[in-house]
DNA sequence: GCTCCACCGGAATAAAAGGGAA
DNA sequence: TTCCCTTTTATTCCGGTGGAGC
């Protein structure tokens, strides 16, 4: 007896689970025809051996972003072949990589020009880079695209060097994408005018757009008639008010379909949608948690604690409530402002900062964004 | 020994609205 | 009433330290 025996032949809804993940990239993105489409013309470019301009990209979280840009780069590459041309069209996401150094290192290596993760300065990995279009090693001159997911990230944490740098490569098009329509706020004036971009901005899907992708989706990845009728719409209509964030809508679908796996039952219910919504969330706040360091997660505990009592959170009380709680190994108020705001874009708590006159000065409120019991029971263990 | 970088904190600056002068 | 000042904290700027890779 095996003990994977069984399992794998075990009754599913799923044909093919993989087409929900978000990351997998459909043959079509259902509405978003009109931003493909302006990527096109402007990279159009490249295939006439001219240097694209730089393009900026707005859009909420699970907007089609990501996808929409991937889907460009495979279609511009495509296009590419059998031309006369040397398009190389790059992704880096700014998450992982979140300095100038390691966003050109990461370049480089794409490129085949091996570097070093440390030990180099900056400007040796810069020259290096900038020696790949000197070379001229593929014959035609290169082209570069480089697409920088998430970039506010990497524009928050280390400046706007990597923008200098690229804008002053030549042969170089950036394409910025962004979740935040102000992160242009992080670049200097200086920079500002050598990036000479277009903006296509990405509104957040409605209800029924979600509906068509969703649906979409279904067929590729459920067997035929599992899903009942209100299944999709519900998924949608959750997604949606989470301001139309398509990745939302198709892990509330891949996680309504699990739990119908799980309890055995051949059909998915609109029940399992609302289950389904709890375990993401719940999912989340105890990923996030454990991942936390522990002064971090000190500050938590200790907003948990005035949130429990129902005080006001003001940073200050707050500030208070941790030195008392952490016994001496505290950090000053200036690493706990880092903190919250770090808290804050997790989307654990949201900040409010009022001001209360002459005597009173400026503070912060900080409300908790999520249920106290899914947040004790991650900060508590299970 | 050199560089990058995460982590930290001090000091300077900005912001908001009640208080008070005109 | 209007307008500037004061107060207090938020926020930014910037530099120091030490570990890790080279």
């Amino acid at each position: 007896m095996n003990i994977f025996d069984g399992l794998q032949d075990k009754k599913t809804v799923f044909k093919e689970k993989k087409y929900l993940d978000h990351r997998f990239l459909p043959d079509r993105l259902p509405h978003r025809e009109e931003q493909i489409s302006s990527i096109a013309k402007y990279w159009v470019e490249a295939l006439n051996n001219v240097t694209p301009p730089d393009i900026t990209i707005y859009g909420k979280t699970g907007t089609g972003k990501t996808a929409v840009a991937k889907f460009a780069m495979k279609q511009l590459i495509h296009a590419g072949k059998g031309k006369n041309t040397n398009i190389r069209a790059e992704y880096v996401r700014c998450t992982d990589y979140t300095t100038e150094y390691q966003v050109i290192a990461r370049l480089c290596q794409q490129l085949g020009q091996d570097v070093p993760y440390r030990g180099w300065t900056k400007g040796e990995v810069i020259n290096s880079f900038r020696n790949l279009f000197r070379r001229n090693v593929f014959g035609k001159d290169l082209i570069l695209l480089v697409v920088l997911d998430e970039i506010d990230i990497l524009l928050k944490k280390d400046g706007d060097g990597i923008l200098y740098t690229l804008t002053r490569t030549d042969n170089v098009s950036i394409v910025s994408i962004s979740n935040f329509v102000d992160f242009k706020r992080f670049i200097k004036p200086r920079v500002k005018s050598s990036l000479r971009d277009r903006e296509i901005v990405f509104p957040p899907y409605g209800a029924q757009q979600l509906v068509d992708i969703l649906q979409e989706r279904t067929t590729l990845s459920f067997k035929a008639n599992v899903l009942k009728d209100d299944v999709i719409p519900l998924c949608a209509a959750l997604a949606a008010k989470e301001e139309g964030d398509a990745r939302y809508a198709l892990d509330l679908l891949r996680t309504s379909g699990e739990l119908a796996d799980e309890k055995g039952t051949e059909i998915v219910y609109g029940d399992y949608v609302r289950e389904a919504k709890d375990y993401i969330e719940h999912n989340k706040i105890t990923d996030i948690v454990m991942t936390l360091p522990t002064q971090q997660q000190r500050v938590l505990e200790s907003i948990l604690y005035l949130t429990k009592r129902k005080e006001e959170i003001t940073s200050g009380r707050l500030y208070e409530v941790y030195k008392f709680k952490s016994k001496g190994d505290t950090v000053t108020y200036r690493r706990i402002f880092d903190f919250i705001n770090e808290l804050e874009m997790l989307g654990i708590i949201s900040t409010n900062t009022v001001s209360r006159g002459r005597a009173k000065g400026r503070t912060n409120i900080i409300d908790l964004q999520c249920e106290i019991s899914l947040l004790e029971e991650a900060i508590w263990g299970m």
